[in-house]
DNA sequence: AACTAAAAAAACTGATTTAGTTTCCTTAGA
DNA sequence: TCTAAGGAAACTAAATCAGTTTTTTTAGTT
């Protein structure tokens, strides 16, 4: 049950931020109540510590197995990119701005991880393809990185998805050729 | 004033939302009181209004001069998506999640007008390039437009950019590059 | 220096929201 | 029939904030 709750607040919190979702709402979308809610957690704030802590500790693992199992940067990117993506939902969204006021030191945490694990790992990959001549020499990959989670961002809000006709993903292989595309030399 | 109070407003929303963005926050921001504030603008919806309204006049008036002034299809999109992005910053933001619910006419009318205005349009100068050969035909216009615009809306938030090195020229220009080759056959 | 008008600063109001609690009711299993 | 778990809904206490009113400051004018 605490993971089905964590489950919810993470799409919750993602599409519309810390503060615009209640206690309310993540019970009534689970179909429990709030009585229910509170006795698997103390407070609103401890589900967003929560939120934080699996998703980072997926991530984390996502990123370690990589590392160890692929070689090829490019190959290596594709791969994480896939998996990562999804769940990066919360990165620039209004569950930052959010929290920076409301919770201060979960936003540090949130701030740290996607500057060292995100930016980071994913930038170091590019660099790596950049020095073994895989990648253009003429792009930022920081700036390639974060307009590469933007991207993926806009896609899968769930408003956006719902109205168009096309899959999550079709989307996500469209954005990732393009973007391909476009850094590889 | 006016449009001092517009600029102040469409910043602030497109980065916080409407809600959390108070009336106190816009004031202080220009370092104006509450009563002038209220001189010009009758509520806090009526400010949201003309921010919609001087952004879609804007936004209509660059795309028809671009559709008179310039032929080739990969120069147009160039050209407009130079212009249109610094301005679409509220696309896909807090601020539409948040009207859709406290203001239901003018959350309406944004999805209209980013349906024809943005995805349409762009979208159409995507397809006759496909037509022209210039573009690659396994990619889906529709997605490749709205990439595009998550990852510009990803690097113009003021965190970001405050936080890193690079300059919004620099993240245009790279976010550019990738995706026209990413693009282009 | 005295007067005036505009607007800043700040206090206020009334309504709304919501985290967290409590109370009462339903259901299902023993 | 008893019990306990949890759903539904009411409640509380605090916070927030749009919009208004009052007071003070400022700057320009006579």
């Amino acid at each position: 049950m605490k993971n089905r709750i964590i489950d919810t607040a993470e799409k919750r919190f993602s599409q519309y931020g810390f503060k615009r979702v209640t206690m309310d709402d993540i019970a009534s979308d689970l179909g429990i109540s709030k009585k229910t809610l509170y006795k698997h957690f103390k407070s609103k704030e401890d589900i967003a510590w929560a939120v934080k802590e699996r998703m980072h500790r997926d991530i984390d693992k996502l990123l370690q197995r990589a590392k160890r199992e692929i070689p090829d940067p490019i190959l290596r990117f594709k791969k994480i990119i896939a998996e990562v993506t999804s769940r990066v939902s919360i990165i620039g969204s209004a569950f930052m701005t959010d929290i920076k006021k409301e919770i201060p030191d979960l936003w540090r945490q949130c701030e740290e991880f996607r500057e060292r694990e995100i930016y980071e790992y994913i930038g170091g990959i590019l660099e790596e393809g950049v020095k073994k001549g895989k990648i253009r020499k003429d792009i930022d990959t920081k700036i390639a990185v974060m307009a590469y989670l933007g991207a993926i961002r806009m896609i899968i809000q769930p408003e956006i998805l719902m109205k168009n006709q096309f899959s999550i993903e079709d989307a996500f292989n469209n954005i990732l050729k393009i973007f391909l595309e476009g850094i590889q030399k």
